[in-house]
RNA sequence: CGGGAGAUGUCAGAGUGGUCGAAUGUGCCGGUCUUGAAAACCGGUGAGGGUAAUACCUCCGGGGGUUCGAAUCCCCCUCUCCCGGCCA
């Protein structure tokens, strides 16, 4: 959540910049209004709460003494009377301040280049020059036609469109592929954890999945609980409502799980082949770092992925994503898109972002800062979405006759 | 899924209607002592909101209720532990 005393100390500061993230002045007016009408609800709510508690003293001492008591208990009754509407308010008006705020997204940073969409990010740098082909490079659910390693029409019988089941090699690839990321995140100071699959609605409002995106998540029937988007949900989450020692900062996490998304909205997108799933496996990479370290944080993370899909022998490259493209909860994010020559263009496989204080103060993640409590940076990204490596694996190692390579790193794990 | 017990500050653990944001111990921070450390002794030490700073408000698993007043009484829920069932 962003800061709504910053909102109401620094209001055309703030509006200018989540003007960036396509928020529109006048929603940002109804939070200001909202805030402080919440705060003057309180300031009523709570010196009638203070005579009324100032009341109870004296009745108790009254009784005591053997005072009579009934003209206090009518004053007090009284009170007590006019406490309800004033109670109802404050509570009516924190609602609607939370149903507003918690809608609203993390600031940008100063640095997010402007614009709308895609097509206005930056490109930082490419990695590794792509292949040239003596033939026509094939797309990957043509090669897994050859190969006989991906199973569509089963993968939709057991569940529904967009599930797909991995056969033979590429299921072994598969676990390959997650191994190693997990190794090499090891190696990076990343700590592996295994963590439940299912979060309840807490925790994904910790990370701002809910109130706002409930329709990309699958919900478990008849319970508070969903399946996981992705491990940056219960890793971060993991401190849900903690303080932290300043000592034990920063804590970088990777681990392995399933994705589940609805994918709701990007219908008739990446309809053919894995590139968009409801299912699919990801290694991530989660930190959660001192304000004053979290940039050193995030370039650690960019590279690692980087140095990931370069150690695979995978042409990237590195783009920053304008303000229009910036997730809700990110305050930066560099993507790594990886070359598809079956497709002839670079295609997202890990996202690597900044949320500063947002999912802190949404999750209540803070540290010992002194004496003073003070909010940490939580930071995410993927090392790597394991079905998207899969199919540039594919694409990248592909031979005339449709057969596929297994890059040299990957051998030991095979 | 059925039966029993419980949920209080870092932890342990008192507290059954007002003087309780909460005894005591422990941990942590600071000090005295010491060449230094330990021990001993002294002091400090929960969270959120509010304020210029005080006041002040809220929080004893969560929600509701009784009462002038609830950690304490009542109801619902969740979780933990023990016993049984089921099961990898």
């Amino acid at each position: 959540m962003i800061d709504l005393k910053y909102i109401q100390n620094n209001f055309e500061e703030a509006s200018l910049r989540l003007q960036k993230k396509g928020v529109d002045t006048s929603t940002l007016e109804k939070l200001k209004i909202l805030f402080s009408s919440l705060k003057e609800a309180n300031a009523t709510l709570e010196s009638m709460k203070a005579e009324q508690n100032s009341m109870s003293k004296l009745f108790g001492q009254y009784k005591r003494e053997g005072k009579d008591i009934s003209e206090l208990k009518a004053k007090v009754d009284a009170n007590k009377e006019a406490m309800v509407p004033a109670q109802e308010k404050a509570r009516n008006a924190e609602e609607a301040l939370y149903a507003v705020a918690l809608a609203i997204p993390n600031f940008p940073d100063d640095s997010v280049p402007n614009g709308a969409d895609e097509d206005d990010n930056v490109e930082i740098r490419k990695v590794l020059e792509p292949r040239s082909f003596e033939f026509k490079p094939k797309e990957h659910w043509e090669l897994s036609e050859i190969n006989g390693w991906i199973d569509f029409e089963r993968g939709v019988k057991l569940a529904k469109s967009r599930f797909a089941i991995l056969k033979g090699e590429a299921s072994r690839l598969e676990r390959a592929l997650i191994n190693f990321f997990l190794d090499m995140n090891r190696q990076k100071g990343f700590e592996e954890y295994s963590v439940p699959f299912i979060n309840n609605a807490t925790m994904l409002q910790g990370t701002g999945q809910l109130p706002k995106f409930g329709d990309d998540l699958f919900k478990i029937e008849d319970e508070d609980l969903y399946l996981i988007p992705t491990a940056e949900v219960p890793l971060t989450n993991m401190y849900n409502d903690e303080i932290l020692s300043e000592k034990e900062l920063p804590l970088l996490m990777t681990g392995y799980t399933p994705c589940f998304r609805k994918e709701a909205g990007s219908a008739g997108r990446d309809t053919r082949g894995i590139i968009r799933q409801h299912q699919f496996n990801k290694v991530e990479m989660v930190a959660i770092a001192h304000p004053d370290k979290s940039d050193e944080v995030f370039e650690l993370m960019v590279q690692n992925a980087s140095d990931i899909l370069t150690a695979l022998g995978l042409p990237h490259r590195l783009v920053e994503l304008c303000g229009g493209d910036l997730g809700f909860s990110a305050a930066t994010t560099i993507d790594l898109e990886v070359w598809l020559p079956g497709q002839n263009q670079y295609r997202e496989i890990s996202s690597i972002s900044n949320t500063r204080d947002f999912q802190a103060r949404r999750a209540k993640i803070r540290f010992k800062d002194g004496k003073k409590n003070r909010l940490v940076h939580t930071l995410n990204g993927s090392s790597l979405a394991v079905g998207r490596t899969i199919v540039a694996i594919m694409e990248n190692y592909q031979n005339e006759d449709g057969t596929i390579d297994i890059p040299e790193v990957l051998h030991k794990y095979m």
